[in-house]
DNA sequence: TTAAATAAGTGCATATTGCATCTATCTTTA
DNA sequence: TAAAGATAGATGCAATATGCACTTATTTAA
C-alpha cells in the first residue's frame, strides 16, 4: 500500500457515515451517487453531496475502501467503491462498538436512577448563581 | 463578523460525548472534573480535558444543560451542571437513534449478503483502472 | 516552599463541515 | 435542435470543531 504522503494525521471522517457506507458496501461495490440515494431512501439523508464525495475520498485514503473507475456504462464516468479488508473489520468493530456505548449509557443511566431512590432531588452542595 | 449572538447555527457537540455526558448527568448533578474522572473509569477516555470543557460549555450553549459555580466545597470552584428537559429529551432520542442505526447497519448488511448468494463475487461493469 | 492534585479554561494550528458552485455526460422535452 | 434536467463527481471558502500544549487558580501533601 502506498500509504502516499499525508505525513501528520490521516484521521478517519465522520463515524456515523462511514458506518453505513461501509455496510452499504459489504459484499456488493457502488458508485458515490448511487450511495447517496440509498442513504436517503433508508431516511439517512440530510448530509450535502460533496460531504459525501469527500467522506468518500477520505475513506479511500484511510484504506477502509478502494475505487477504481467505470467507463462502461452511459453517462458520466463512476468512480466505483469496494470495502477492503481493513473496511470490513472495521465494520465489524464498528458493530460492537456501538453495543458498548449503549450498554454504558444504560449502566449510566442506571447508576442514575439508583441514586436518586431517597427521593433526594436537590442538587448537590450549597451552590452560588450562574454567571456568564 | 463577530457572529456574537450566535443566532443561525450552533451546532450540537461530538454526539458520543454528548450522549455519554447526558447519561451521567441524569437525575444527577456533576461538574466537568469529575465527569472525566467517571469516564475514563468506564472506558471511554482518549479525549483530552480541553476537549470535554469546551463540549459542556457548547452543550450548555445549546441548551441540553445548565450550570451553576459550587464555592461551597474546599478546593477550586466547580461548575455544576445538570440536565435539561431538552438534555433529557435529548438523550432518549439518541438513544433511540442508535437503535435505529444500528437496524440500518445490519439491514444493509442482510440485503448485502442476499444479493451475493448466487456466487458473484466479480465487481460489476467493466472497470478502468484507478487514477488519483 | 515546593510539588502535586484538583478544577476550569485558552491559544493556535489543523481538520472537518455546510453551502454554493462548477464541470461534464447523457436524456428528455418544448 | 435548443434548452432543461438528471446523473456523477468534485472544489472554494467561510464557519466550526478538534488535538495538543499551556495557563490560571486553589488547596493539600511532602
Amino acid at each position: 500500500m502506498p500509504k502516499d504522503k499525508e505525513s501528520p494525521t490521516t484521521k478517519m471522517p465522520s463515524e456515523m457515515l462511514t458506518a453505513h457506507l461501509l455496510a452499504l458496501l459489504k459484499n456488493w461495490s457502488g458508485y458515490g451517487y448511487e450511495l447517496s440515494k440509498k442513504l436517503e431512501e433508508a431516511g439517512y439523508g440530510g448530509f450535502n453531496s460533496g460531504t459525501l464525495y469527500r467522506t468518500l475520498r477520505q475513506m479511500e485514503k484511510t484504506g477502509l475502501i478502494s475505487s477504481l473507475w467505470d467507463t462502461s456504462s452511459d453517462g458520466p464516468a463512476r468512480r466505483i467503491y469496494s470495502l477492503t479488508k481493513t473496511g470490513s473489520l472495521f465494520l465489524n468493530n464498528w458493530i460492537t462498538l456501538l453495543d458498548m456505548h449503549k450498554a454504558t449509557l444504560n449502566s449510566f443511566i442506571k447508576i442514575a436512577e439508583k441514586a436518586t431512590e431517597p427521593s433526594d432531588n436537590s442538587p448537590n452542595g450549597k451552590a452560588k448563581d450562574v454567571e456568564s
